[in-house]
DNA sequence: AAAACCAATCCTGCATACAAGAACGGCGAT
DNA sequence: ATCGCCGTTCTTGTATGCAGGATTGGTTTT
């Protein structure tokens, strides 16, 4: 397992995108890049094309690659994918968990009511990562994993700009308990319903703060270049 | 939109290994590709890149690319993915459809009505596919749809040896039957119960000739390369 | 003064060149 | 005779070179 130059790239990349160093529309420069990381335009051609591919970022003939700017409604879409991807996962964890996977869920919920108490949103906002993705490993569905950790990395960018909602934190570590009982008490279709609505009222809650989001992301095109 | 050359390469290798010209386990190598596409091989890795990314192709680095195996395992899962795509687009497209996609809809089924009465199962085959399409482009979630007609390009592979079960056509039109009368009464809960059986019920007859196609996959490998 | 046109520059896309690791075959040793 | 070792060859991974389109700035024209 070598690992080639354009994975590392690309893994850096798409940890700087996901982690917010890079903003959606910003462009990415290859010759930049390069430099920055001390490798010719090659690899970072490979790398950035590998990120298109998974629609991190958007590549335009002849014109360059910039950050994928996802537009309201697409957004929407996403958020409406993402609900189905987490209400089939606590569906099957419903169904399928091991003691293994019901200790880990444990765990990460203790974490979140910690972060409860504490009142930190931040470190809630962790927890509650962790918490879903306990979730998506006990469906024992590794493709569904696959397609649930990626989207959810894609979406990452326009999520940490929710942590505005802070007062969400209570009502949703509310959610986290009923899918942790409908999951234990291993009822598919109950923890298939609390987790679908557990996104899709984030997915609401989003649309209010996209208008925001969007003027954000126009004023910056304006700054770093109009489409 | 000035169509890149890696972009026609993409298309152009996916479509041969969506249409089965390469089989999964059959190396794909640089050298030929470029000659036999008259072109060199940075837009051929480039091409390879990004169908690695989405997961038709495997990379191992310094060994070259090969057609990506799906073992039984992980063929069985990505069937699971798809029947929720199927159900989720079936429940949207109840709530959703206009009478443009009603008219769609209703046009596909009476293709495969057609097929179905000369008992032409090739066909059916195809307009099975053109009925599926309708129902993703009328849940008006077009990152659905993407995903959907994704995973469905990326199964097709597996998907097309399945011909052989011909006696299912009946069954599964009478099945279309059912979600059509679903969607068209606006009942979402019902369209995506009978979608997603739909598409399981394909998932576990699959598991009858997974075996067989394993060892087709394993005797392939055996002859161009072992593990 | 504003808008449009033109030229120079920059950047992307493809081709080619070079280096290094992996597969393969032959040879030798046990 | 079989197994293992070593050198050759082939292929991949990265760097560089070159051509064409896009962008930008200045100039001209209305």
């Amino acid at each position: 397992m070598t690992k080639t130059s354009r994975n590392s790239l690309r893994d850096q990349i798409e940890g700087e995108i996901i982690g917010g160093q890079y903003l959606p529309g910003q462009r990415l420069d290859e010759l930049s890049l390069a430099e920055r990381f001390g490798v010719s335009r090659t690899p970072v051609r490979e790398a950035l094309m590998q990120l298109a591919s998974m629609g991190l970022v958007e590549i335009r003939p002849r014109r360059g690659a910039i950050v994928a700017q996802i537009g309201t409604e697409r957004l929407i879409q996403m958020f409406e994918v993402m609900a189905e991807y987490e209400s089939m996962a606590g569906r099957l964890a419903a169904r399928r968990h091991t003691d293994a996977d019901r200790a880990l869920i444990s765990e990460r919920h203790a974490a979140c009511a910690d972060a409860v108490e504490r009142n930190d949103s931040a470190r809630y906002y962790e927890e509650n990562e962790a918490f879903h993705f306990a979730i998506y490993a006990a469906s024992h569905n590794e493709f569904l994993r696959e397609q649930a950790t990626a989207l959810h990395r894609r979406l990452k960018p326009y999520r940490r700009l929710r942590q505005r909602f802070r007062n969400r934190m209570h009502i949703s570590f509310a959610e986290h308990q009923q899918i942790v009982d409908a999951i234990f008490a291993m009822d598919g279709e109950k923890a298939s319903e609390v987790l679908r609505n557990h996104i899709i009222i984030q997915g609401e809650q989003f649309s209010d703060f996209i208008a925001s989001l969007q003027m954000d992301v126009q004023a910056r095109q304006a700054g770093s270049g109009p489409a």
